[in-house]
DNA sequence: TTCAGTGCAAAACTTTTGCAGTTAT
DNA sequence: ATAACTGCAAAAGTTTTGCACTGAA
């Protein structure tokens, strides 16, 4: 595919050096599953790059954040989460306070509270990439037949 | 005020102990400004109990709001804010990602959207006490001036 | 050659936990 | 008397930073 070839031109045209680093830490956010965190990310590029550092995935993901090339979103249980932006498929995210599953919710379900918060307080509220915290299906169905279960090992919301 | 003593009643109620710290960090929640930090709650109480220690605010916070006189929300910088439960007044928030600063925005602006995700994907979104990231009506207007100005210290949406 | 990028180690920050001593009941 | 509660110190977990070295341009 001519996948690297096309991320090292995005690379190049954001101003960045291509090294082997960048490239692993995108793919691996490119064709790995959405929304993983940097310790996610570390995991899954250290296998191909054994050198590498926890502090390089942080200061890559940063990098490319603001270069536009991917998305960050605050999971709600302590952790932030990345994925390659998709400006055809922007989305705001449902995150299970149970499981952590996280589901995506697309971000026209959301313009209509976005303008009614503008209209009305002046503020201007980005929900792109906002989570929101509840119970997915499952957990709902799960939590209906028993009592309460496991749950998140950090913070609440 | 006889606050003090329906302060006592509602931690007696709920099963505690009345102590000195749950009393001060009781009363610096419910007089104090909305939507403090754990840090911000410790400053405070501090001063009227100099001896306290951060981690009893930490489990007393945690305390009360188990017991339901506290929310709890997580402001998307990194720490987690404490405001006294008022169920005449349910909200979610916004927070301006440029200085910080909170609104509240009523819950029932959030229940058509809550039905959607529930009838759409069975989803169980818990919108109270969610916070919004955003620009306030201040910092939009300063960003429409100049360009960017300082930024928060942690973490980012 | 040169400066952006990296690895490493250490720090920053928020929050949690183990334990021994204290105190409300 | 006896749990519950507190202070202290240390740890856990995520993210950032300083610094010297390396390597892409």
């Amino acid at each position: 595919m001519a996948c690297g070839t096309q991320m090292n031109g995005a690379l190049r045209q954001a101003g960045f050096r291509i090294t082997p680093q960048r490239q692993v830490i995108l793919e691996v956010v490119a064709h790995g599953s959405d929304h993983q965190s940097a310790q996610q990310v570390y995991s899954a590029a250290r296998r191909r790059l054994p050198g590498l550092n926890l502090a390089t995935v942080y200061r890559t993901l940063d990098s490319l954040n603001r270069a536009g090339l991917v998305d960050r979103m605050d999971d709600t249980h302590g952790s932030l989460r990345f994925s390659l932006r998709d400006p055809e498929n922007q989305h705001a995210h449902l995150v299970c306070r149970q499981c952590g599953a996280t589901f995506e919710l697309p971000v026209t379900w959301l313009t209509r509270l976005a303008q009614d918060i503008r209209r009305r307080t002046g503020f201007e509220a980005d929900l792109r990439h906002q989570a929101f915290g509840g119970l997915c299906p499952a957990c709902v169905r799960t939590q209906a037949r028993r009592g309460s279960k496991r749950a998140p090992r950090r913070k609440e919301a």
